[in-house]
DNA sequence: TGAGTACATTGATGAACGTCGATGCTCAGT
DNA sequence: ACTGAGCATCGACGTTCATCAATGTACTCA
């Protein structure tokens, strides 16, 4: 049998391993945890994930967020690659406008591995 | 001579706020939530609390630690440091050799922050 | 076509971080 | 007191990161 693995790049996602405090982590795992964690250890990227996760839909474009963190356009850009990359958020452009949405199992995947639950 | 209990100071603790998707965070408690997730954003800080976690009693002595993680003692000092100021970790010496222990419901309050729930 | 708006990318800079070797400190035996 | 073991601290070095101004890109509307 052919074992066509599938490799679904788009969202790196967590699922990697067993809750941290059942079995101790690989080296890989540990790795691939630690990238997403850093996504979030910020208090820029906190709060932008907390205004799009409290938003109507869980969605919000680009403009309403940068007064509220008042930092620079391009660093709050900035800010929101890097959580689309880390799974957190996915971008859509309507006309110039460009839409951040939450995806909330992303956050529940970190959840899970900082448990034992 | 005195006999060293180490109670060790007491830690912040991350019951700061309202979980990331019910509110906006405000910018003190976004701080705060992101010093202690960058203590854990880091693979060697993982693969630490991970070991001490699945470790008889949550609860190992540096000594144990060096070797599986695979840096230099300063090394996984430091790590070990930063996870205790956190307060992931408690430290407690006995002769010669400190004890690491997990505290657990400081991984859970940080779950907790994520979801929903 | 031209101008303006919304957002991303680039390049640069200063700060924070991970790592190590060297050293200091404390305890247990001898 | 001396020696060695276990661990923490210090100082230094290279890397990563957050931030901004300047610029580029794509879209809208007149």
């Amino acid at each position: 049998m052919v074992a066509t693995l599938e490799v679904t790049d788009v969202t790196p996602g967590v699922t990697c391993c067993a809750p941290l405090v059942k079995k101790p982590l690989e080296q890989t795992d540990a790795e691939r945890l630690a990238v997403t964690l850093k996504a979030l250890a910020d208090p820029a990227r906190l709060r932008l994930l907390s205004i799009v996760a409290s938003s109507a839909g869980q969605e919000a474009c680009v403009c309403d967020l940068i007064d509220p963190i008042g930092l620079s356009q391009p660093t709050v850009s900035h800010h929101l690659k890097v959580l689309t990359e880390a799974g957190f958020l996915t971008r859509s452009k309507r006309g110039t406008w460009a839409y951040y949405r939450l995806i909330p199992k992303a956050l529940e995947q970190v959840s899970e591995l900082l448990t034992s639950a």
